[in-house]
DNA sequence: AGATATTTTGAAAAAATTTGTCAATAATGA
DNA sequence: TCATTATTGACAAATTTTTTCAAAATATCT
């Protein structure tokens, strides 16, 4: 179990649910819902009830060491580890495969909004498409 | 009601609701949820029900009348109308105000996925930070 | 225009996702 | 180790979205 050994962020209680949620987090590279992370607990001997995979998942967004995922069409919300790094993806339309994407447009980009006062902190960026295996297809 | 004389999308059976949902959408500059688009409906005194509503929305998708957009943090799905050109936003984390962007990154940007077969149709972008008058207030 | 066939809507119920509650349990500090 | 405080399980409730089916509206055909 990564999480067990790894270093635990600063000021967060280590429990054995958190860790669970952290492994399941780490095990998974792409982003994944809530859901999938309790099913994952459950599969890895660690099961963690649905309601504290949200309220860990909720906290450790509130402390940063988790970052929440907006996809497009994904009807559940979807969860990563904080790595720290612009992380972007590209979703295929049709198998919902997740691509993750190694550079970013904003670096070098200066948005115009009509609001001269916002300061922005941060952006969300997805792609979407048909992946190899999709398009090949059809 | 301006989209009771606008043109029609084709291969679109017109009634009451698709007009007033469209019409809602129309009188939204910026993306609405499904509840409120039943809410201006019931205003304008073409009540839809809700439902209905996302019937509608999800007919219109299909159709590419209309454009779901996934906004982070937002409990429920955004939509609006597609005018056939990029459109992204800034969302102030703190009172949600949505503003327009007035330009696009990828314009002049060429993804790095480790799918390089990967066909992007399209993208999604969201700024977020403070706007103006939150900025301000700390 | 009128009758018919097909879609679409209202109305309500159900499903799915997420949040809240509270007693019991586990983790941290003295 | 014991006490204090935070966290979890278990369930209930709230929210958003989808489904169902008879009734109503729309388009089509003559």
């Amino acid at each position: 179990m990564a999480a067990a050994e790894r270093d635990w962020p600063d000021g967060i209680k280590k429990t054995k649910q958190r860790q669970a949620v952290l492994t399941a987090l780490e095990g998974s590279g792409n982003p994944i819902s809530a859901a999938a992370i309790c099913a994952q607990t459950e599969k890895a001997g660690a099961a963690v009830w649905l309601s504290t995979v949200y309220r860990v998942l909720e906290f450790f967004v509130r402390k940063g060491v988790v970052t929440k995922v907006a996809v497009l069409n994904s009807d559940m919300a979807l969860y990563e580890i904080n790595r720290f790094q612009h992380k972007h993806y590209a979703v295929c339309v049709r198998c919902r495969k997740i691509i993750p994407m190694d550079n970013c447009p904003m670096e070098k980009f200066v948005p115009k909004l009509a609001d001269d006062g916002f300061q922005v902190t941060g952006h969300n960026l997805e792609l979407y498409g048909y992946c190899g295996d999709c398009g090949a297809k059809g």
